[in-house]
DNA sequence: ATGTAC
């Protein structure tokens, strides 16, 4: 790779010219009724994946949001979504008008990834891991449709309170709250602003893993790149680890699908043209757009306790498997961060009050920043970036100077369609293939196990090594996978 | 992602 501040040639992806800024960074020019340019971050070969041009023309339309700031920015994992590309970060100006778009984070609201360490290690996985993964398989509610752990009772306690409602109703440990984004709730959260059709799907999915790409994860920690940060986080090279992909199920998308059509009706009142209906967006400072926060921040708390909720049932079955009590059973969190979200932040660069979308992007605050936990002041926002199925996950930490308002990318990214993935092999031979090379498998569907096999994902190690020459975020660990259970 | 359809 050629580095910073050589010549770079102006390359087409589809109809979309970008002009190299590095080897990892490219501009999108601003035309038209742009408001700013588009400036993406990837290699040349993650560029040429499928799927990457229809991503970049919405990075083109998500630039036309009234307020945007700087540029609108696509992480090496983009692929197309919902009117915003997933991989898509853009912030907005507040005080200048600025809009919070639902399609700007997503149907699954407060999605995210939490990641466990343990005190056990390798050889105990040889000889407990069948255990553990048919007991998880057996404990972890998972696929579409309904069925949680926990009675719909503690739903509104849990859309106020997040995973510190699940700890206070007796899902986890005082301490876990400190190695979760945000202390594990957000305050702005109304209840009553989501529809009773929200909390009706949302009722009966407390604690639940989901479908698609969600994953629960068994994984050793293969190699550590950077030991110091590595031990502030609580990551041992040999560990085993517990990695958590879910989000707040029909809920979130129920307040989503609410939020667009609510959304799409006021738009006209605050003469907003958008180039796509996808991008409906309302004034941060209108009752649309304060409604449509703290909906957010309830669907987000969900999510909070939902992983919560499955945390404390991964221990309770590490408990059982190595007859140990479940207060006692050494399971720590490392961090846990939501990739579906708009957060209202103030960025040193502009020193406004910014509304940033990431959608399918992780925050990534480099050392100092005051969210940050106390023991990690010093060290960095943990990066939790899962690889896809079969294939290691990483994990890595936020810096300063990071170059679109401290984001990173939050996984591999697919490059191509379910229905592809399904036509290339089945689900029951991408089964064959993973127990082959080692991985205990548990799908609730071996059907659409198929659809998350790792053909249909970039490399991950690419989507890594453009964090760290592009300054998004730098390495921290490399984790195997062990066994995974899926929807 | 999603009671893959209001």
């Amino acid at each position: 790779m050629t580095g910073l501040g050589s010549v770079q040639p102006i390359i087409t992806v589809g109809i979309t010219e970008l002009r190299g800024l590095s080897s990892v960074a490219w501009e999108i020019e601003r035309v038209g009724a742009m408001r700013v340019p588009g400036r993406v971050f990837a290699s040349r070969p993650l560029l040429e994946q499928e799927n990457v041009d229809k991503a970049l023309r919405q990075v083109q339309s998500v630039a036309h949001l009234p307020g945007i700031v700087e540029a609108s920015f696509a992480m090496p994992d983009m692929h197309p979504g919902y009117g915003f590309p997933i991989g898509g970060v853009a912030a907005t100006d507040v005080a200048a008008d600025g809009v919070v778009s639902p399609g700007g984070v997503g149907f699954d609201i407060g999605c995210g990834v939490r990641l466990l360490s343990s005190e056990f290690t390798l050889d105990q996985f040889d000889e407990y891991g069948r255990r553990l993964m048919d007991r998880l398989a057996r404990v972890i509610p998972r696929g579409s449709g309904p069925g949680g752990i926990v009675s719909g009772d503690f739903l509104p306690s849990m859309l106020r309170g997040g995973a510190q409602a699940a700890v206070d109703a007796g899902f986890g440990r005082a301490r876990d709250i400190e190695r979760i984004a945000n202390r594990g709730w957000f305050e702005g959260a109304s209840p009553d602003l989501i529809s009773g059709r929200a909390r009706d799907r949302g009722r009966r999915q407390v604690g639940s893993l989901g479908g698609g790409n969600h994953f629960l994860e068994l994984q050793v920690v293969e190699q550590v790149v950077d030991r110091s940060v590595a031990t502030a986080f609580g990551i041992i090279e040999g560990g085993i680890c517990v990695m958590i992909h879910c989000g707040s199920r029909g809920l979130g998308h129920q307040v989503c699908t609410d939020s667009v059509a609510t959304a799409q009706e006021a738009m006209p009142r605050y003469a907003i043209v958008v180039p796509d209906r996808q991008l409906a967006c309302v004034p941060v400072e209108s009752p649309e757009g304060a409604a449509y926060l703290s909906a957010m921040w309830a669907a987000s708390n969900f999510a909070l306790a939902n992983r919560q909720v499955l945390t404390h049932e991964v221990r309770r079955t590490f408990a059982d498997v190595f007859e140990t009590s479940v207060d006692d059973v050494p399971v720590d969190i490392v961090y846990d961060v939501l990739h579906n979200m708009a957060s209202l932040e103030v960025h040193p660069e502009s020193l406004r009050n910014l509304c940033v979308h990431r959608k399918g992007a992780t925050p990534a605050h480099g050392a100092g920043h005051a969210d940050l936990p106390a023991d990690l002041r010093d060290v960095g926002q943990p990066v939790l970036l899962p690889g896809s199925m079969g294939t290691s996950s990483w994990v890595l930490v936020g810096t300063n100077g990071n170059p679109a308002f401290s984001s990173a990318p939050h996984g591999a990214g697919r490059v191509m369609s379910r229905t592809a993935a399904r036509r290339i092999r089945a689900g029951s031979q991408v089964q064959e293939e993973m127990t082959r090379a080692g991985i205990i498998v548990r799908p609730k569907s071996v059907k659409e196990l198929a659809e998350e096999a790792a053909y249909a994902y970039k490399d991950v190690s690419e989507v890594v090594s453009v964090s760290d020459l592009a300054n998004l975020a730098k390495p921290v660990a490399e984790l195997r996978p062990l066994g995974v259970v899926k929807g």
